[in-house]
DNA sequence: ATATGTGCAAATCCTTTGCACGTGC
DNA sequence: GCACGTGCAAAGGATTTGCACATAT
């Protein structure tokens, strides 16, 4: 999906549900799709701002969730403080990997991982919405060196 | 592995690493031992003042990660606003599966997900360390009358 | 004896919320 | 016009931390 169409379906979410067609949603928007690696809330509003400087905090953590139920976003949660978010290109079927040492995001497809949540959840008789698949692993780098180049703490 | 085993683990885990074996420390890990659901750090410090009213909170925060790195406790983040934990039984191999509206957890073996996590990352050539599958899905009360026995929200 | 551990309260961090004003529809 | 959206700043909730005192080794 390009991004001009998930634009197009952010704003026919938007008036489905009720909801306004403001400059500040579609800064955000702007904002999100431009991004090309995982972001925080954090780094959204510093992006919209530099597209609508009217842009407040407040207004990214009230549009984030929109985003999310309209699969525009995925929302990412590693266990840090922070969540983390993505443009979304369609699948869902996504596992992360990520790096023990230098915290590095790889996401790769998993289209295995819906099969493999039906069966872990047909055990129990329930039914299966979602399932995320988190790894933890060592990247090349830290193996060879010891340490990863893009570590941050 | 028994509860008493677990108890001499912890505490030849504190001698090697150096660190003391305080009453705050047992009864921590006696009132961890104690719950059979999943509990949070606010559940444990209930149950560890019963056992010994000294113990504070900022204690009980120090104590959790030295007994999941211990791999005596399994940390789990469905991402609500606050970790879960749960006294380890010694299988890693688990995946939850939390219900869309009721938010109860059901563990579940999955030992096939040790291969899941190395096929997935081993297309980066990552060495997995450890993988984490979390499924949502509704359970069976849920399915069938809309709403289930346990909600809270 | 002394390096660690502890309780307390304050601080932090991310996120949410109340309110008065602004604005799509 | 008016319901919905917004910015601001304050509140919120979980977790962390600085410090002086306590204690395991």
């Amino acid at each position: 999906m390009s991004v001009e169409a998930a634009r197009a379906k952010f704003q026919s979410y938007l008036s489905e549900k009720g909801l306004r067609v403001t400059s500040q949603r579609l800064a955000i928007f702007d904002a999100a799709f431009a991004q090309k690696e995982h972001f925080t809330a954090e780094d959204l509003l510093e992006h919209a701002r530099k597209i609508d400087d009217s842009v407040s905090r407040a207004t990214v953590y009230r549009t984030l969730p929109i985003m999310t139920e309209s699969a525009l976003l995925r929302e990412v949660d590693i266990g840090r403080g922070e969540k983390l978010y993505l443009a979304s290109t369609g699948s869902t079927q996504v596992a992360q990997v990520v790096c023990v040492d230098c915290d590095r995001i790889f996401e790769i497809s998993a289209p295995f991982m819906e099969w493999y949540g039906s069966t872990v959840s047909s055990k129990l008789g329930l039914k299966p919405v979602s399932q995320r698949l988190q790894v933890s692993a060592q990247c090349i780098a830290f193996r060879e060196r010891g340490s990863c180049p893009n570590r941050t703490r």
